[in-house]
DNA sequence: CGCAGCTCTGAGGCGTTTCTGAGATCTCCG
DNA sequence: CGGAGATCTCAGAAACGCCTCAGAGCTGCG
């Protein structure tokens, strides 16, 4: 998956550096822009994943711009900040087309949160889990190959190897895998003839006995 | 554009009911749950556009209803509302699934905002639903070929590709599509049928069969 | 009225999935 | 080495999900 883009527009320069590395950090590409002309020029040219508006800006105010993104047809996600925290405010800046409002002082966690909750919004919650160097799309039962080739599952398939995938690193035993993802009354030897699919769709090397023990995650 | 249906899961029944009234005054179509388990029975089986979600349920918590829900490919929004909100909360909350956080005590206007925030389509007031190559004309009811080809829908064809192609990376669930195109009495298999002429007039690829899920749109 | 198109029902068919069970194979340990 | 227990392989039965399509009722129009 490509890097996050995001446009920073803020005019407290010492705000946007900071903000810019803590992007940086959590693997956002960041553009900045420090007043609202700037922000829109770049806003209605480039193309990003959020943008991040500062309400208060020079040149052209935070809503003014958002307004003008807007109405140019730009639907792409936007977190508004402001140091403006009443009620009145915050419903002025999400009826002025942001889809979230955060107010000033924040917390960093707070705004990373917001910023993965607004991300999520466009890949329809295509997430994945990482299966070595292949994927598991959560949403679409699916493995998805490092050439992008994919390999759909059945129900059960998917939820055993959902299961094994989300603890990679431990060793699941055969009665807690069948308890996770079969009914009560299967037989004692289902996990295994599950196993046995999966090798069949996935490659042998894709599950990993450990004898006496149980199954774990392996390569694809 | 039809009434928003918003699907309310919310234990306190006072509260419940004062939020049910506002919704309806707002002119949303609002269904109640007052646990978890029922919440998330009506979030797999319903259609909605919005999910409004109390952290504190009784039966199955907030949150691992809104994680149950993600797994199960519903990609609603949702808003989470909760007592509880210090930042970790709040992270908790969002990076469970939840598009926006909201905490208790709020004010009305705010929460309103919020949902109207959420119930924002991207393309909203567009003449024209992109459909892979092709465009679905929202005003004749017909959908336009690449080289300019325009082929007639009836009214129930057109609503739900219509619902596809709305969120066209999103999976819909046949419950939701028929609760969404087709009256509350018909058949389980009126959708199964519609996407067979949809298939029969755009071909094969038009829609897409996620088995076991449901259908996504795609390539006309 | 008669026709055409739309909507919905329901039945039949087909490929897939799920689960069982049994034989083959492997591995460890005495 | 040999046996016991663990694991693998796989065929087959039943259930399920999905597709297809004929036909009945309805509506609107000439």
């Amino acid at each position: 998956m490509a890097k996050s883009r995001v446009l920073l527009v803020e005019d407290d320069r010492e705000l946007a550096g900071m903000l810019g590395e803590l992007l940086a950090d959590e693997g956002y590409e960041t553009e900045a822009a420090h007043d609202g002309q700037r922000g829109l020029h770049l806003g209605l040219t480039g193309h990003y994943d959020v943008l991040i508006i500062d309400r208060r800006l020079p040149v052209l105010d935070g809503l003014e711009l958002l307004r003008r993104l807007r109405t140019r047809a730009v639907t792409t996600r936007v977190l508004v900040l402001s140091a403006l925290g009443e009620v009145a405010d915050r419903v002025a800046g999400l009826d002025a087309g942001a889809d979230d409002y955060l107010v000033k002082p924040f917390e960093a966690e707070e705004l990373l949160a917001r910023l993965r909750a607004l991300g999520r919004r466009d890949l329809e919650g295509a997430e994945c889990l990482p299966l070595g160097t292949a994927a598991l799309d959560l949403l679409r039962h699916e493995v998805v190959l490092p050439r992008g080739e994919r390999i759909t599952l059945s129900g059960r398939e998917f939820e055993l190897l959902r299961t094994l995938a989300q603890r990679p690193k431990a060793i699941h035993p055969r009665a807690a895998l069948r308890t996770r993802v079969f009914a009560e009354s299967t037989g004692e030897s289902i996990v295994d003839t599950y196993v046995y699919y999966l090798r069949l769709k996935l490659g042998r090397d894709a599950v990993r006995t450990v004898r006496g023990l149980g199954y774990q995650i392996g390569v694809v």
